[in-house]
DNA sequence: TAGATTGTTAATCGATTAACAATC
DNA sequence: TAGATTGTTAATCGATTAACAATC
């Protein structure tokens, strides 16, 4: 199996949304043309892209089975083995995180959160323990977590972040708007909202210019 | 001044924001060595990207004008002249949206929500008006609002999505994990959670490996 | 069999990086 | 002046697309 690219990686979640779809749909099998016409994409990418992740090949004229494609995807993916995180902030964003049910399709379960404002050790979040963020240390080391979430203002940001890293957390999905610094060894995603709305008023810019 | 390229624009807005930290450090000019090493970048990248987008050339020696950047890029994203918006979906995530301070900065404001569970025609959130969505077209035609943020479930997003364009909203920005299929004339931008966990669980996979 | 669709190699396109002259 | 830093042209790298043989 062949390195994929950074693109490809990107891709693949919406691959999977797609055949998850198809599969609720009734469809066993699916062609590359089908699937890229649901994305916008080309037949050709589509099947460079599943080539690089799929552990059986697609049948000529039939297409691939949406089952096993599916399966592969998220074996690639670790959406499979579900991992656990933690949350820290519990504010309006950190609520809504919490609550999302989502997050299960993608193999990953937030199992606590912890905020400073908890005057008390202890409350409860969307049927969710939120404890002080003093307890942090001896929770993750006691659960093994490792993904942790922050939606803290971003003043606090990046004490979270060392807190986290020195509690044992490897991987940390950051909500808040800074550029936080971490060691090599630490996976960080920046969730960037200024990115995305870049993005869209770029182009609706040049959409309300050509009226 | 040319096009710029699609990395380019993503990157804008971490520019701006480092920008706008050194401005608070007090620093008036800055190299692109700088920018380059607080965002793990290479200087010649930030020379070119900045190429595509300021109107005055730096100085050699002395790097760019802090002040002159900022005001720049913001002008070239459009942070700069606000524009409305409108959410639809007033559950959590919706909630915690309409109370982002952060948004101003990058040019939007949230002037209402829409939701069908109001049995009232008429509530607050966050200090702004939550109206029932059968009032939606009536008041994006009378504010004008080009900006339509989605945050329904994923069953109704599709449906919500064609009723934002049948009222004139412009520019679409979905958090619900669907692909919503829009004309070309709309400006669409899926905030895809399942995208940046699938490049975070990657990366933790490969350095828990690498252990 | 004929036709549709896959998988792969080669060609193209676009973005990053290197090299270096210009200049404060 | 010497040294640091810019801006740009050319070289490299990586990703997409085109072409096409293989095959169900």
């Amino acid at each position: 199996m062949e390195g994929i690219s950074k693109e490809t990686l990107l891709r693949l979640p919406t691959y999977l949304r797609t055949l998850k779809e198809l599969r609720e749909e009734g469809e066993e099998y699916v062609s590359s043309t089908v699937i890229a016409n649901r994305l916008n994409l080309s037949p050709i990418q589509v099947r460079k892209d599943i080539a690089g992740v799929s552990s059986t090949a697609g049948k000529p004229k039939t297409g691939f089975n949406v089952n096993e494609l599916i399966e592969d995807m998220s074996e690639f993916l670790g959406f499979n083995d579900s991992s656990q995180a933690i949350i820290v902030g519990v504010g309006q964003l950190g609520k809504a995180l919490m609550g999302y049910g989502n997050f299960k399709n993608y193999g990953v379960e937030i199992v606590a959160g912890f905020d400073t404002n908890t005057e008390i050790d202890f409350a409860e979040e969307n049927g969710k323990p939120v404890y002080n963020i003093n307890k942090l240390s001896n929770i993750v080391h006691r659960l093994g977590v490792h993904i942790g979430i922050i939606t803290v203002p971003k003043e606090n940001a990046q004490e979270v972040c060392d807190l986290l890293i020195k509690a044992g957390i490897r991987a940390i999905w950051n909500f808040a708007p800074v550029n936080l610094k971490v060691p090599d060894n630490i996976a960080i995603k920046n969730e960037d909202m200024a990115a995305s709305l870049a993005v869209l008023s770029k182009r609706l810019s040049e959409i309300l210019k050509n009226e």
